[in-house]
Formats: C-alpha cells, structure tokens, sequence
DNA sequence: TGACTTTTTGCAGGAAATTGCCCCAAACAT
DNA sequence: ATGTTTGGGGCAATTTCCTGCAAAAAGTCA
C-alpha cells in the first residue's frame, strides 16, 4: 500500500462519515497506529482534515473534490455564505452563479430549507445535490474548461423566460463607480442575463476584492440590492456603498 | 522489450488499476527496477501519471472523488469502455448518457480525440472537464436527486434541435424480445428522446444484465445499431442478439 | 562493413524516506 | 487520585531513491 493511497483512502473516509478513529483506521489499513497517526498529522498540516484526540473529523460535509484549503479566504467566504443565507426563505426561486463563496454556500445550506436552485455551473450544482429538501434546475450550454460554468446563448435565452426571487452573484471586481467587472466575456453575457431576469440582486464578494476593477463591465452598481462582504456593515470602508442605496450586510 | 513498449503497458497498468507498485512491474516486465524507475520517471515529467514513492498513481485519482472500487464490476466496465471509445472519431457529436460504465469511457478517454459529448449527467460532465480536447455541452433541465442527471422537457426539447452521430448508451434492462427496459419513467423519457435524435446507438452493458427486464420499456431492441459487452463478440450468449441485426463489440 | 556516438540498462554505494517499536508524558475517564 | 488511553520523540530496520559509472545495445556515418 503506497504512502499516499493510504492517505487517499483515509480522506475519503473522513468524507463519508464525517470522522475517523485512529484506532479504525489501523486495523482497517493494516498499519500500525504510528503510521496512521503520522498519516493523520499530514493531513491535518495540508489543512485536509481536522485532528482530534484519538482520531481525525472532516472540515466539511462535501462528497465532491471541492478541496477547501485549495479556496481563498476560505474563513471570510463561509462568513459570507452564512450571511447570505439569511436571505433565502422556503419556495424562493434562487439563482446562484458560480465561484467558490456560492460553493460554500451550498455546502453549509441548512437542511430544512426548501428551496428551488438555478445555477450554470457544474461544482456549485454537484454541492448543491447533496441538499435534501432542495431542488436544483441546471442552465445548460456549452461547458466552459477554465470555469466550469455553461456559457452561450442557450443558457441566457433560458433565462429569459425565468424570473427568480433571488439572484446569489459571485463578484470578480467591485467599484463604487466603475461598478460591477468581469474579465471573460462569457461570463459577462452570462451575469447579464442574470441580472435582469432576477427580481433582487445579492452581490458576495470578500473585502479584499472592493474597489477593485477588470476589463469588463456587468452592470453599475445601482443594480444591487444587496451587498454582502465578511465586514461589518458599518465599516468606514463600507460607506460609498452605502450611499449607492445598496443593502450591506 | 523496447523502452516505448514498456512505458505504453506502464501507462495501460495504471489507467486500469489508478496505481502500480515499482516492485511488482519490475517483475512483471522482467527489467530492473531502476529501469522502471526512471520510466516511471520520464512518465511522471510528461505529466502523465503521478510519481510517488514505491510507484505511481494515475492523475484522476485525486481528481474528484471518483471512487473506482465502489464501482460494481470495474474492471468490466473498463473493457467496454475501451471498445466504445473505438467507435470514436474526431470531430464527432456524441450523446452520452449518465452511468458508470459511461463515467469510465470518460475517465480513460485518449487525450489526442477531439470530440464535442453531448450529455445530462453531472458526473459524466464533471469528468468529460477533465479532457483536454473535447467539449462538453450539458443539457440543462431539472436535477434528479438520485441518479444526477438532468430530466424532463427541457432536455427532451434541445434534443430535438440536435442531431448527434453516436449515443453512448447506459443500460438499466436489455432482453432480446422485450427490449431495453429502465425502472425510472424521467429516465426513459430521456433515453426515448436520445434515441430519436442520434444517427447511431451503442448499447454499453456488462454481461450480467443481458436478458434481464425492468418495469418500463425505452425501446425494442432492432433500434439499436451496436451493444458493447465486455464479452467476445463470438460469444455463444450474444447470439440472439446478432440475430436482431445488431453489431456487437 | 566497421568505427564511432548515443541511448539504454543494470549495478553499487550512500542518502533519504517510511515504518514499527519503545518509553515517557499528557490527556482523559472513573 | 489512580489507572487507562493517546500523543510525541527517538531509534533502528527496511525500503526506496539518487548519483555516478560501465557495459551492452542501438543508431550513425563514412
């Protein structure tokens, strides 16, 4: 048994149930508990799992290869998720675009909620499965490779004939006055659709991406409804947003 | 046994198997282990396959967590895989349904191909990404929380605008007089919609559903134009099959 | 063909990684 | 408080890796 099989299988361990018992892991793999112990520390030094006294627990729920010390300000984003999910109500119609907030959205949606999904991107839609009382409609199209989202025309001519309560947008670039940007054109399109077809606009970004601008632009800011950032909503930072007559949250 | 002859079965070894043990090539290839240490090396620089200590791992293995012993009958689904790719052709429009023999032919197709997959399983997409060549157009609709793949008249009406050269299809139940049968009425809806709409069908099957029946009929068997078992095509048990007009592979 | 170059292969010796074991301390349970 | 379980550091045996080297094999060119 190689080395980093034998991690393998004690991550997906960890997936599938949520946590792991050093002792279980030994017998199972047949090798000592050093071994397993010191496989454990690795783990939990690559920020893979979480170690415990006599054992090992998951960081996350998730069954799919979304890896969460490979996401970006992975506290900040969960802060935000948390934040957003205050908005959502059962039987809302939500469309949610793609990007690793809106996946950690997904991931720590409460059970109970009932709610209907709209997403064009592949990994937000897997996380999304894992949900029991949810729905999710997929907005096919021509996948792109560097996203992973559906593009083209197909997908906005979709929704054009949606009319969601909700649109969950992740953000790229954001600025007061040059507002909303982009810097693939695809996905430009593609927000734009979703901006006008969606009855309130909720805009997730962590702070660090404010006031900042890329090539292209989805919309000014006057658009937005919502706001939602890992800050407090009364920061200083905070403030030309507010002005806008956007929501912070 | 020349170097490239080597690292070809190499490389063959660890698609099957998603590793290999230096050791063990070794003595299976009857060279030293030097030498397949620095083929697996040459493959490693190449970018493909995984080098680690005491062997090597395929590159999905870490990809999502696409668990290949949880796979019933792997290594026959594999071999039907292999066989289905050979209908391939560059530039093609292909169908491909959801299923894990399905999931396999996506996992091991040959980077050089260039085809563009039609399909509505999450799975299958998520793995089709992961090629470097081909595109990927996901037909969108609503998300069936039990087999992942999208159903329903969304998808039924964009497959009436397409016209695919091959289908790839999965198989529930498949019986020389009553046909394929499914035990999901989405699903066969679905499948009834594929078979319309393509100019070939291939039927993927592992030998143990031959002559079994569900509830539900997709279609009599005389619309099929190929059924790929993992079986030799000679066989006494695909008779009647051959019969039916139907190539076999 | 024959001399020469390049590639491939196997081997030796030392370095590095992995593993299991031991002992003792820390954490936990009763 | 006392006994039990778990964790950590050190150590040794084993395995794997790396480097350099030389012989064998394959390719090249006159």
């Amino acid at each position: 048994m190689l080395k980093k099989e034998r991690q393998a299988l004690i991550l997906r361990e960890i997936n599938i149930h949520n946590k792991v018992i050093l002792t279980d892991l030994s017998a199972k793999l047949e090798v000592s508990e050093d071994t397993v112990r010191r496989d454990l520390q690795e783990l939990a030094e690559a920020g893979k799992i979480i170690k415990v006294r006599g054992g090992a627990l998951s960081k996350s729920y998730h069954v799919y290869s979304y890896k969460e010390n490979e996401i970006y300000a992975y506290q900040e984003k969960t802060i935000i998720a948390r934040k957003a999910i205050t908005l959502l109500r059962d039987g809302m119609l939500v469309l949610i675009s793609g990007g690793s907030t809106n996946l950690e959205l997904a991931r720590i949606l409460p059970a109970d909620l009932r709610i209907t999904f709209l997403t064009n991107s592949l990994s937000t839609a897997m996380q999304l499965q894992e949900h029991p009382n949810s729905e999710t409609i997929f907005l096919g199209g021509l996948l792109s490779k560097t996203t992973g989202i559906a593009v083209g025309g197909e997908v906005v001519r979709t929704l054009h004939d949606i009319k969601p309560d909700l649109c969950l947008m992740g953000v790229n670039g954001i600025d007061a006055t040059e507002g909303l940007t982009e810097n693939d054109f695809e996905v430009v399109t593609i927000k734009k659709a979703m901006l006008e077809s969606s009855k309130k606009i909720a805009a997730l970004t962590i702070a660090e991406k404010l006031n900042s601008v890329q090539n292209l632009r989805v919309c000014k800011l006057n658009h937005l409804d919502y706001l939602i950032t890992e800050l407090d909503p009364a920061k200083e930072e905070l403030a030309k947003y507010r002005e806008l007559g956007i929501e912070l949250m």
